[in-house]
DNA sequence: TCGCAGTTTAAGCGATTGCTTAGTAAAATC
DNA sequence: GATTTTACTAAGCAATCGCTTAAACTGCGA
């Protein structure tokens, strides 16, 4: 506490930075692989871009309960007041935080989906995309992941939707990959769900010090899911 | 609260069941699959099983940090003090039940394991006792992963050593697949991460209203995890 | 130089937290 | 049959929770 009001007496000159102009972009423009720097390129060094961090960090090194607004507030250096001129309550924070993630991750999804091309490439380069982002961004995925049951049901009804969104095209390509016969399915709707909690679980055990970056990470899961679908060409 | 007053006046005859006498058992004894009856059989109707039952099933609804001892006592049917005669801490209560849970699957992995069997026989084996007993268990099994990091350093070394039993078993069976040839896989270990925790995430999603019953949802995993690891006969 | 919008602060409100206490009654032990 | 042990409850304590308030400070255009 003491260290917070020494901080305060020398802290940097403040910047008002305007928070509308800037659209949510895609993991693959990342500048650095920070969480901000992809979702909130232009908030790095705001209030609301700190606290935002702060809150991720602290959501996902206790959980959304385990976190109280004081954590957060100390994370980002500032006093605990000062979250609530940001944000209008606590829950506002993970949801904001869920919310752009999971846009995140639909609009990644999207970009790289190439409907033309073979099945197996297809998957392939939507896991590879996927899993690489999953990696990169492991601290914010698992906050907006697994800290869904604290929000709210219509926070809770917005994201089902991205998510079924991202179901969706998964979905699109197994069917068409069965229809092709280039993939061997017996249930679609269970094989996805398998693909999908193989992928997600990524952010839960992936740490930036693994051997493994994320570019390796997304490739070797590219060559598993393949098999699990049965493709020709998978060996 | 009226209403736990009142239940108090007509509260039944104690019952002093002695704990020591309960080991604990394997699920594939489970007598009507709940938790209690496969962890602690014959502590069903006793204060400290109605307890541990009631804090899985807190737990599992609004984790270990949003839920109250009074959340937990009032789910039992009990006072807020009458946890603290069974156990000394919230965290105890949580501890006990990722403890035995941990030490259930480990037993039953270890009852299933036949290392004289085929490769891919023996993972089969061991994938569909493993995802059956997640299915079954599943509000349990989510408590005791997913709420590892409220554990104090000690605990979580415990339950790791535990863990690390059951990875030891499967990278044996996938380390036997690779020499002789029935499995191909580029990297034993992640190969286990991802077969592992694909497991795992099972409890995340099934509940028992499923149109897939858990041993139908173990033989399809089986066969996913078989693909997964490039088994010869996997089709 | 001034005022103002935006931001931060210390202080604190009511509610809830984990846990303890004092007391009661049934069960176990002698 | 007296005494100890165990299991429970109502009440409540100190600490912490999410959030609010009032006042002070900051940079900046007028």
């Amino acid at each position: 506490m003491t260290m917070q009001r020494k901080a305060s007496a020398s802290r940097p000159p403040r910047k008002t930075a305007s928070r509308a102009s800037s659209d949510i972009i895609g993991f693959a423009n990342s500048i650095d692989g920070s969480f901000l720097s992809i979702v909130f390129p232009d908030q790095r060094e705001s209030s609301f871009g700190k606290l935002l961090t702060a809150a991720v960090e602290c959501f996902a090194r206790n959980g959304y309960h385990g976190t109280s607004t004081r954590d957060i507030a100390r994370e980002a250096r500032m006093s605990s007041a000062a979250l609530y001129v940001h944000f209008r309550t606590k829950n506002e924070l993970l949801y904001k935080i869920a919310l752009v993630m999971a846009r995140s991750m639909l609009q990644d999804l999207r970009d790289v989906d190439k409907p033309d091309a073979s099945p197996a490439e297809r998957l392939a380069a939507l896991i590879r995309s996927y899993v690489r982002c999953i990696a990169q961004m492991n601290t914010a995925v698992r906050v907006a992941t697994f800290e869904f049951a604290a929000l709210n049901k219509d926070q809770q009804r917005v994201l089902s939707e991205i998510r079924a969104e991202v179901n969706a095209i998964i979905t699109s390509c197994l069917e068409a990959g069965c229809e092709s016969g280039d993939f061997r399915i017996d249930d679609i709707p269970l094989m996805r769900l398998a693909i999908m909690s193989l992928c997600i679980t990524v952010c839960q055990w992936y740490r930036p010090d693994r051997a493994l970056a994320p570019e390796e990470l997304a490739n070797e899961y590219a060559a598993i899911v393949l098999r699990m679908v049965g493709a020709a060409n998978a060996a």
